[in-house]
DNA sequence: TCTGGGGTCCTAGGACCC
DNA sequence: TCTGGGGTCCTAGGACCC
């Protein structure tokens, strides 16, 4: 059996965790760069606010609803994130059995197979519980006997909160069936827009109860495959999709982003990748990787005035390392020729992003004969490097080649403080 | 005018090997 | 002039996730 565990509008509820005034109350958090809403409150979502809407399209609702909106802050949340982690841990986790998979910021899944068929219940509030408890941060719980059913639990708990308290168990084939008689197939986890058109036009499925009963070859040809198949096992409660060893490393490393502004010079461009470039190769260092392959792509939209449209087009450049390497020195050198050849004169520019690929561990970097090698010394320096910027704060050392304007930096106007990550900006109950 | 960021897995097809 | 069979590895692209 799994549990998942899942923050109730994990962004929203960190905000209010620090604004007990909005409780009760429409909140919304937005993306990078003020776009789209990520994260709605039930009373956000009551008060008719779509999920990933750009925000100018939701400006008159949010006004006439009174939603408090906040940029997102990715210091608060991450740490938030961790602290409910660790308390999962702490539930859940004993010294033989690992059973915490973090699956992403706000959802964990957990292994419950050890438990009695009859505890699963009170440990599933007890989950709830102490969850809110310790961290403040309101979880629903689903479990089931596989993890796509376990979504569907969650997916019911969270939806009538009134009757299920934010638990919901399937424990036995007849809650199951009223548990996927009551899901629409474009809700399960593994079934995304394509795939319930397909499944709704093409074949009349509506229901993941009606998917459940679909022959396996017939998944197999008509629903991705391999993936096809376990959806069909999973739903029909055989578990497919294992708990994965947290000590994975990442298979690729990106960091992309929106400019604050359109952007047209070359010399920005550069100054943005530079430090896209570096932000990624900080990651890579943290998980003790280094990367054969530098990809750099931006996104124009239109020349300099012409009509405006929004058709968006992306160019990519890729390059292959000849050593696998975490030096931001290196990938930086690497990574702005690839920009000057992508560069258009007059095109506006939104975009611009760095993928690192083919990562491998940087304890067994194989040797190349015809590159010449100063490892260890680039190596301390960049540990010096990450030490400075880790402990006094971001960017506190850069590279020149990011540039000191930054004119195409994201806009975040509505940003809360960094309470919990940043000492000048801890909660104030009163002021002297 | 304004539309996020960072990942995963799978498959098909081409290059290459003996 | 004739030119197989059975593999592996890599990449691009598609689909999905939160």
């Amino acid at each position: 059996m799994f549990a998942i565990v899942d923050c109730n509008s994990f962004y929203c509820s960190c905000e209010r965790l620090f604004r007990p005034d909005l409780h009760n109350k429409p909140v919304v958090v937005l993306s990078n760069n003020d776009g789209c809403i990520v994260s709605r409150s039930d009373e956000a979502k009551r008060a008719g606010i779509d999920m990933g809407a750009p925000l100018f399209e939701s400006r008159q609702l949010i006004k006439e609803k009174q939603v408090a909106v906040f940029s997102s802050n990715y210091h608060l949340y991450g740490n938030l994130s961790m602290r409910v982690m660790d308390t999962l841990r702490a539930l859940a986790d004993d010294e033989v059995h690992r059973c915490v998979e973090v699956y992403s910021v706000d959802e964990a899944f957990i292994n419950v197979d050890h438990l009695p068929v009859g505890h699963l219940q009170p440990f599933a509030e007890k989950l709830r519980d102490v969850v809110v408890g310790w961290t403040g941060i309101p979880v629903s719980v689903g479990i089931a006997p596989s993890k796509v059913l376990s979504k569907v639990a969650n997916r019911i708990a969270k939806k009538d909160k009134q009757k299920t308290q934010c638990v919901m168990v399937l424990d036995n084939d007849e809650k199951v069936q009223q548990a996927l008689m009551a899901t629409d197939v474009a809700d399960l986890w593994g079934i995304g827009r394509r795939y319930a058109r397909k499944l709704k036009d093409l074949y009349g499925i509506n229901t993941a109860w009606q998917l459940k009963h679909m022959p396996i070859e017939w998944a197999r040809k008509n629903l991705g495959g391999i993936v096809g198949v376990r959806m069909i096992k999973e739903l029909n409660g055989e578990s497919c999709i294992l708990l994965k060893n947290p000590l994975e490393k990442k298979k690729m490393i990106a960091t992309t982003r929106m400019f604050g502004k359109p952007v047209f010079t070359l010399q920005e461009i550069k100054e943005a990748v530079a430090t896209y470039t570096a932000r990624a190769a900080e990651k890579l260092r943290r998980q003790n990787s280094a990367a054969t392959t530098l990809d750099v792509f931006v996104v124009y939209n239109g020349i300099e005035g012409q009509p405006y449209t929004y058709e968006p087009k992306h160019l990519y450049n890729h390059f292959l390392l000849l050593k696998p390497t975490s030096d931001t020195a290196q990938l930086i050198k690497t990574a702005l020729p690839l920009v000057e050849s992508l560069y258009r004169k007059g095109a506006k520019y939104l975009k611009a992003g760095v993928v690192l690929g083919g990562l491998v561990p940087d304890d067994a970097l194989q040797g190349n004969l015809f590159a010449t090698s100063n490892v260890h010394q680039n190596r301390a320096l960049m540990q010096a490097l990450d030490n400075i910027n880790f402990s006094m704060r971001d960017d506190m050392v850069k590279f020149a080649a990011s540039g000191l304007s930054r004119n195409w930096k994201m806009r975040q106007e509505m940003r809360s403080k960094r309470f919990t990550t940043r000492w000048d900006e801890l909660y104030l109950i009163k002021d002297k």
